[in-house]
DNA sequence: AGAGATTTGTCCGTATGTATT
DNA sequence: GAATACATACGGACAAATCTC
């Protein structure tokens, strides 16, 4: 329940709330979200208010517009094969660019993984890829 | 300028304006961002959109709150001496929950860093660490 | 100490546009 | 066409923290 005398701000309950039940598998990824104008009228708050929340959700990579409709429940899975790490690569990580958003194809709140190989080259990869060093 | 018939977004333009400025250098890490008000006078726009625009900058970790007052451009440094990486450790990213924002003390806009063990255990980083493979 | 100005944080209400159903 | 839903933008309002004088 949103308690309008937390100190936690209204927006951040709903958040909260939201996240929780994204923890608990109450909302299961692929499932959608209630939309912006149900969660202002079942929590009674503001539309925009509901919209900060649903703002906080998607910068956390928790969840994604649907495309069609409404938000969606991210899968957190691993995309794809494992990439293979060399000796002396160096992996950072950090959020992208509008650009490298794009050219990567990543949701909202999807870091980007830069590895830097001993040469200097840097390649980047969605941070829902598996990096792995290579078995010993 | 911001250009109200463009298609982009005037907070999204606002936005690129003030990106371009930081990766110039004509606002440098450690700069203070201009007020709200101020960017909001200056470029004719709402104070909430000017706000939506710092938030987009926030969320790409390139600006943060300045504790006092105001908004600083922050430093990309890479955080302290590289961490090891042993042979079939596996790397991935994603954003931190509010929780582990705190306990690892982390800015907005900066991932998180999992490696996971051979033997299941996972270690978690600032995205400002550096990681590196054992050299061979 | 105190008053006033500045700045961010939060919340609301409203309005318009666009796309989908 | 109508209803639904998100995206954007504006405006106003008040609180809290901080800075200045």
């Amino acid at each position: 329940m949103i308690d309008r005398r937390s100190d936690r701000a209204v927006y951040r309950q709903l958040a909260d709330i939201l996240r929780d039940q994204i923890a608990a598998g109450t909302l299961p990824p692929g499932a959608g979200l209630p939309s912006e104008l149900r969660l202002s009228q079942d929590h009674g708050i503001a539309r925009s208010t509901a919209r900060q929340a649903i703002a906080v959700l998607r910068s956390e990579g928790l969840v994604a517009p649907d495309g069609r409709k409404g938000y969606v429940v991210r899968h957190p899975e691993s995309d794809g094969p494992a990439i293979r790490l060399k000796p002396g690569d160096t992996v950072t990580a950090r959020m992208p660019s509008p650009a490298e958003q794009r050219t990567h194809d990543l949701d909202e709140g999807v870091p980007l993984l830069l590895v830097r190989s001993k040469d200097g080259t840097t390649v980047a990869y969605s941070g829902d890829q598996v990096l792995q060093v290579g078995q010993a």
